[in-house]
RNA sequence: GUGGCUGUAGCUCAGUUGGCAGAGCACCGGGUUGUGGUCCCGGUUGUCGUGGGUUCAAUUCCCAUCAGUCACCCCA
């Protein structure tokens, strides 16, 4: 009866804004597949107790119900969709472990769920871009420090604002931790990773709180999070703090590692930032967050982290590392910045004017010949006036009118941007490369 | 999940101390008897987010709900 509205966090494009999305599909899968990753898709639902094996109850996770399942037969086999393409891959790789050849690399491109309060760029249901590569027991660090470079690429090859990944290494902060005297890391991390939001001096009390931190070790634990540079003098910086532990030492030469191949291969890209931790408990190494520069009021867009105790069956582990692009978010910020538009609201390159009902048949035979060779071509829905007609073309952003040739005349194509009109066959005209399909910027 | 702000035409917004709902842009028609865009004339925009309550009367006041947005939570 009454209009039908929205439902919170499950957004829905215009046919431009979806053309725009797929065009940043299309990139981000061409660039993953350049570096050799291998397409996956796993199915959106989860045994719920998979999903939750981490133990909080607090995940906002979807659960599948069947409208006519017996209601006394809620056992354990209850599912929910998945909140992301992390943990249904480790959950692949256990179960086709045989099949697949180590160490593995994969992409996933897919929608995920989850059920938390939206506001701008914050979704229910969102896609996410995503790259892991797992191998079997031990997982080469420099594996670590090729994320990155994917991501940079991937991203590149968009229209949108450069980006700066700043990375971390968990092991430092925990290794620190440790080495000043800290009994609960994770509390520690996610003290320190409000830092930006609520400022130091909350953070010292938070770990106070939290964490048990005296004044000397919270003075110590913003001294750690305020380290920031684009090479690795980080390292310089973090000793000079005077802390030594083995993890601390080891996590040092691993992020020195990410950021030293960064700065080779891809200048300016990178920045170690010891403040970035993420919230995630199964983050054992290298940590990422992503922000494009000038919008770093968006946030992250794209986050990741090496995770060593995700897969594991009977002795054997698969540790791994991934690295994910919120494919909606990005494209959500960036449509309400006005950052990121398409040319046309249709693929449709030309509009075969039609002269009159009988004639249609030649507007249709004119079509064909400039579909045929790849040229995405509509023929007009009515024989209206050819202003009217043009009008049509004008609305949706098509580029040119193709007018057939009445009595035996040559047809004519106009550029209704320049008014330009010449006569053209259908079998030869193409347009320019540029108008063949609609420009994203 | 908690709290704040917002919701009037396709878009941006005005408005009524409670008395039939407005502007600009866009759109449609005509000037322009088969080539749009400029210009001129005219026209329609609409369950005033939805449902309920108070009232002779509600778009206006009250409650609920939905949606958007912000903060918190969370960000796997």
């Amino acid at each position: 009866m009454s209009k039908p509205t929205p439902i919170s966090g499950f957004p829905e494009w215009t046919p431009g804004q979806r053309m725009v999305e797929q065009y940043v599909l299309d990139k981000i899968r061409a660039t993953f597949e350049l570096y050799g990753f291998a397409p996956l898709e796993t199915r959106a639902v989860e045994p719920l107790d998979q999903l939750l094996r981490k133990g909080e109850t607090s995940k906002e996770v979807y659960v599948i119900r069947r409208l006519h399942a017996d209601a006394d037969s809620a056992g354990d086999d209850q599912l929910g969709l998945h909140f992301d393409l992390t943990v249904p891959f480790a959950r692949y790789v256990l179960e086709n472990a045989g099949k697949l050849a180590f160490p593995f690399r994969r992409y996933q491109i897919q929608k995920v769920w989850r059920g938390e309060r939206p506001q701008e760029g914050r979704y229910r249901e969102f896609v996410q871009a995503d790259i892991d590569i797992v191998d079997r027991d031990t997982l080469a660090p420099h594996h670590e420090a090729e994320m990155p470079l994917v991501i940079g690429d991937a991203l590149r090859s968009l229209p949108i604002p450069p980006v700066t990944i700043q990375v971390n290494n968990r092991k430092i902060c925990e290794g620190f931790y440790r080495g000043i005297g800290l009994t609960d890391p994770e509390a520690a991390l996610r003290a320190v990773d409000k830092l930006d939001k609520i400022g130091p001096a909350k953070v010292a009390e938070l770990l106070a709180q939290t964490a048990g931190a005296s004044e000397a070790q919270a003075k110590a634990c913003l001294a750690l999070a305020e380290i920031s540079a684009p090479d690795a003098s980080f390292a310089d910086a973090v000793r000079a703090l005077g802390v030594t532990d083995p993890l601390l030492d080891e996590g040092i030469d691993e992020l020195v590692r990410v950021v030293e191949t960064a700065t080779e291969h891809s200048p300016g890209l990178c920045v170690a930032d010891l403040r970035i931790a993420r919230g995630l408990d199964y983050y054992t190494g290298t940590v990422y967050e992503t922000q494009l520069r000038g919008y770093e009021r968006f946030g992250s867009i794209c986050s990741g982290g090496r995770y060593d105790n995700l897969a594991s069956a009977g002795t054997t582990s698969y540790p791994g590392v991934g690295i994910s692009i919120g494919v909606t978010r990005l494209l959500g910020l960036l449509f309400g910045a006005g950052e990121l538009s398409v040319s046309r609201s249709v693929p449709t390159a030309v509009l075969v004017a039609v002269t009159d009902e009988e004639h249609r048949g030649a507007s249709n035979r004119v079509a064909e010949a400039l579909r045929r060779r790849g040229v995405p071509t509509e023929v007009s829905p009515s024989a209206a006036k050819f202003g009217k007609q043009i009008r049509y073309a004008e609305r949706r952003g098509i580029p040119y009118v193709w007018f057939p040739g009445a009595d035996g005349a040559a047809d004519e194509v106009k550029d209704i941007r320049s008014g330009e009109q010449v006569t053209a066959a259908a079998g030869e005209w193409m347009p320019p490369r540029e108008d063949l399909t609609p420009t994203v910027s």
